[in-house]
DNA sequence: GAATGTATCTTCACTGGTCGGTATACTATG
DNA sequence: CATAGTATACCGACCAGTGAAGATACATTC
């Protein structure tokens, strides 16, 4: 009500990425949700069939945003192809250090529906990891072949879900830091053995 | 009441362990553990203060054995150091392909619980990781010196978190594969870095 | 341009069920 | 009989989901 007519479907959905990442899926009620985007429980129901609906299309609200994000981080970076890489885990792991950061919301939503085999919301979470995967691969297809380049983003995007989930535990910018080398280790020791410049 | 196969305390963190890692803590009722634990609820709250307590008691009571399994891998394993460090990511990535596997409990646990700072199940969750960590240190200090083990092992800690994210995502145990290669791949990059043989 | 019909959007009030937790009493054993 | 352990039965809070009706926007008709 109030603020913005005709918005309230939109206003739902940040009011749920808001909620949902900050505290987790389960732990949100839709009452919480309708309270925040100042709509009433009935409402969300009208735009949403379920709140596993309005649960995959949060997940799939966030696919956009993440692939700018790391692009962003990418383009922005100065140096070489590694150091471009690099540069995108000392970026999460000064995110990290915020106290509103809770990791990656693909993956935490992931762990939790994980038993609800067929979710809407886990096909959009994996739509996405391999999205990123396409994208690292695309960005390293300039220096290497396609099988090097799908097999280094294979390793970069472990190295960057494994970044995401220690520091979850630790809350150690340090291990995204140690991560980061990891991939720009990887990527400098291929192009050495194919005598590829980077 | 049921088979009284040893005390009901020890029925109470079996079952627990089996519901929570299953389905997940949020969506796991005292009410089911006590059914399948044979006891009443009430009998749980005997033994235990609260459900914080129980999951915190199961995350605790996960480390010792999750900590075995992986020295037994490696212990198994033949060949070199990075052979014997890859064959946990092979093991890991064979495993996830059992219908019953879903994940790693403690990064899940840590995820959901993620929103209730200083819960002890987070501490002890994230105790495991750091012993882990160290144990892998252990493994690499017979061939590096201290510093260069401590990092190596935080690189390869990173990667079996990661195996361990993106499987849970895509099961496709290719990924552990990857993981395992970038493992030692970054072990042997060391090694000839310092003129060790490995 | 005023009146009316209609589809869209939103609210209030409610339900049936589940959950974490508890008061109290019973039982087995040494 | 004293203590540790277990059972029955219950509570208040909360939650996903719903029925029916009120509000709003917009097109149609005169």
């Amino acid at each position: 009500m109030a603020i913005a007519k005709g918005s309230a479907r939109q206003r739902i959905l940040q009011s749920a990425h808001a909620l949902f990442y900050r505290r987790g899926i389960g732990a949100v009620s839709l009452d919480a949700i309708a309270e925040q985007a100042g709509v009433t429980k009935r409402t969300i129901y009208y735009h949403f069939e379920s709140k596993d609906d309005l649960v995959a299309s949060y997940v799939a609200s966030r696919d956009q945003p993440n692939i700018d994000f790391y692009e962003s981080c990418f383009e922005r970076a100065p140096g070489s192809l590694p150091d471009k890489i690099e540069a995108m885990f000392t970026e999460i792991g000064r995110q990290s250090r915020g106290p509103r950061w809770q990791g990656c919301g693909f993956l935490r939503a992931a762990a939790e529906l994980i038993d609800t085999p067929g979710h809407p919301a886990l096909k959009a979470g994996a739509r996405h990891k391999k999205r990123l995967e396409v994208w690292l691969a695309s960005k390293l297809s300039d220096t290497f072949t396609p099988a090097d380049a799908e097999s280094l983003a294979r390793q970069v995007s472990i190295l960057l879900d494994g970044a995401f989930s220690v520091l979850l535990i630790h809350r150690d910018a340090a291990y995204a830091e140690a991560a980061g080398k990891a991939a720009a280790i990887l990527i400098k020791e291929r192009a050495l053995l194919r005598n590829e410049a980077v």
